[in-house]
DNA sequence: CCAAAAGTGTTCGCGGTACACCCATGC
DNA sequence: GCATGGGTGTACCGCGAACACTTTTGG
């Protein structure tokens, strides 16, 4: 079977940049290529999209056949059209970024993957198509956006410490905050609210466990309340 | 001629937002179709990509061909891609906005359109596809990018007011600033530099002219310099 | 008892905000 | 001389920044 148009078409591919946090930094998911081009050349998880699925949903379900990943936090980024980007034909791609909770996904190789892994995000290998610009502008927007939304919550646990909070903010920042002044703005914001667990098998103090509270911070929103941090 | 694939495609076309400012408004420059689907109705500019051109060439180049705008502020906004948001068939949409000085840009109808025009952001008609939620994002993109970054100059003569550009703030964010504070504000960002030239034609006290300094600007933003409005 | 990280308050300075009057110009 | 907008300064308050020690726990 083949579909005729009367003009040339660019073909519509989707690209996610996946990222999730663990003690030390943040890291990207990536997938081994198995077929051409760039055959066995680490790439983000992505593919064509179908006429019968937007654009989110493709994006989701290459997620969930390339790398296992599901109910995430999905985010378009921008779209990539340069004319040389795929050495095949002309293909644009509309990027997106996700953020995973590390703990949470058993990642799996499938489809089209050779293998999947996490890449820290300064030891990337080297990249197929305009990945790696794609991964720069993901991270680019990851920075800007965590200062004033609450998007930091999607890479951690649901209960989670002050202090893990503030190191996701570190890395994401890249500087280093004051724990004081951290502790006292992000209590003061009231969108954390103490849950009774404390922190499990460390060989030191044990710390208190927060959540975040989404209905609260959804209030605020609508009344156009400002975050900043 | 025609052109065959193996798998069904989307058409990828870009749709533009340009905005204009007068001394009351924000205005969208929209355009009357000429042809099917929704004939008559208002749009906005936009047209297929072709196959030799990036997606920002291809807004440029409808911009220049429907509305007669060129050299403009010109940044891509988001992906629409909803299944039904052509009548057609499968439609993806690259939309941009664009930031136009309304003294410079004698519209024009051209090729696709009947009519060009600009209209009040408030006081929209009805328009084609799905433009109306195309208008309301880049509107909301304009007042959020306002705010920390430099783009309300694109909207201003080369030579404006500090009144010109207080309302100009006041339109796109929809609210009243004082005038002692902004003009602080602006004077100790020291972006703006005092020309010797005054505003002409008034028939009250002249106010003197300033231009914005793009080399001062780009070289504190290399700095990591943040501003913030 | 030692190591490791949790947790906690105060001071200072700058920047944002509120606020009202005189000045220059054209008609 | 009057109407119209241009242009200017000060006082207060709140928030962000700097900064160090005690407490808890497991081993």
């Amino acid at each position: 079977m083949s579909f005729s148009y009367e003009y040339a078409r660019a073909a519509v591919a989707v690209d996610c940049v996946v990222f999730g946090l663990d003690e030390k930094d943040l890291k990207v998911l990536l997938i081994q290529r198995k077929l051409q081009p760039f055959q066995h050349t680490w790439a983000l998880p992505g593919g064509f999209v179908r006429l019968d699925e937007t654009l989110d949903e493709a994006a989701r379900r290459e997620l969930e056949e390339e790398a296992g990943v599901s109910e995430i936090y999905l985010e378009q980024l921008y779209t990539f059209g340069a004319l040389d980007r795929d050495p095949r034909e002309r293909v644009v791609t509309i990027a997106y970024y996700a953020l995973a909770k590390l703990s949470d996904h058993r990642i799996r190789a499938a489809t089209d993957a050779m293998g999947v892994g996490w890449f820290s995000l300064d030891d990337l290998p080297k990249l197929a198509f305009d990945h790696a610009e794609i991964v720069a502008r993901a991270h680019e927007r990851l920075r800007g956006k965590v200062r004033y939304a609450p998007v930091g919550f999607e890479l951690l646990p649901p209960r989670f410490s002050l202090t893990q909070l503030q190191r996701l903010y570190e890395i994401i920042l890249g500087t280093e905050l004051d724990k004081r002044n951290f502790r006292k703005k992000i209590l003061s914001l009231d969108l954390v609210v103490e849950t009774d667990e404390v922190e499990q098998g460390v060989r030191h103090r044990a710390a208190r466990l927060y959540r975040f509270d989404r209905r609260k911070y959804d209030r605020l929103a609508k009344q156009g309340f400002e975050l900043s941090i």
